[in-house]
DNA sequence: GCTTTGACGTATG
DNA sequence: TCATACGCCAAAG
């Protein structure tokens, strides 16, 4: 197995419930900054046996990852909120469940960005 | 080797 | 909010 894909994959275990963490994020705590494309593609490539928390990787703006209306953008949105993630039109704020900020659930259900 | 193609990110307009 | 441009780099053909 690649080095680089057990960093990534680590990096995206590493993420608690109930939070999520964008590409770039999981690129750097992988040890390749600026190699966010890189993470989606360990993930497009995920093992099976390997159980990832992968629904809590989004894009840097806090849209989910998935394309909207695809199986995956479902499967992506029921997990987050079943970790009781707000997932408001295809999109989380990153400000309320990013990794290092406040979990703050009032701002996040109101829809204050 | 070169080109294309991404589960991306930042900067602009 | 949406679109484009560009940087990035590994895999596939």
């Amino acid at each position: 197995m690649d080095p680089r894909h057990q960093r990534i994959y680590a990096a995206i275990a590493a993420i608690p419930a109930g939070r999520v963490a964008s590409y770039g994020q999981i690129a750097l705590r992988a040890g390749l900054p600026g190699r966010a494309r890189l993470v989606g593609k360990a993930l497009a490539e995920t093992p099976d046996g390997l159980e990832l928390p992968w629904h809590r990787v989004l894009h840097a703006d806090g849209t989910v990852a998935l394309a909207r209306g695809s199986s995956g953008f479902d499967e992506q949105c029921r997990c987050l909120r079943a970790e009781g993630v707000a997932v408001r039109n295809g999109r989380v704020s990153m400000r309320a469940f990013g990794l290092d900020c406040e979990v703050d659930l009032d701002r996040a259900l109101w829809g204050f960005d």
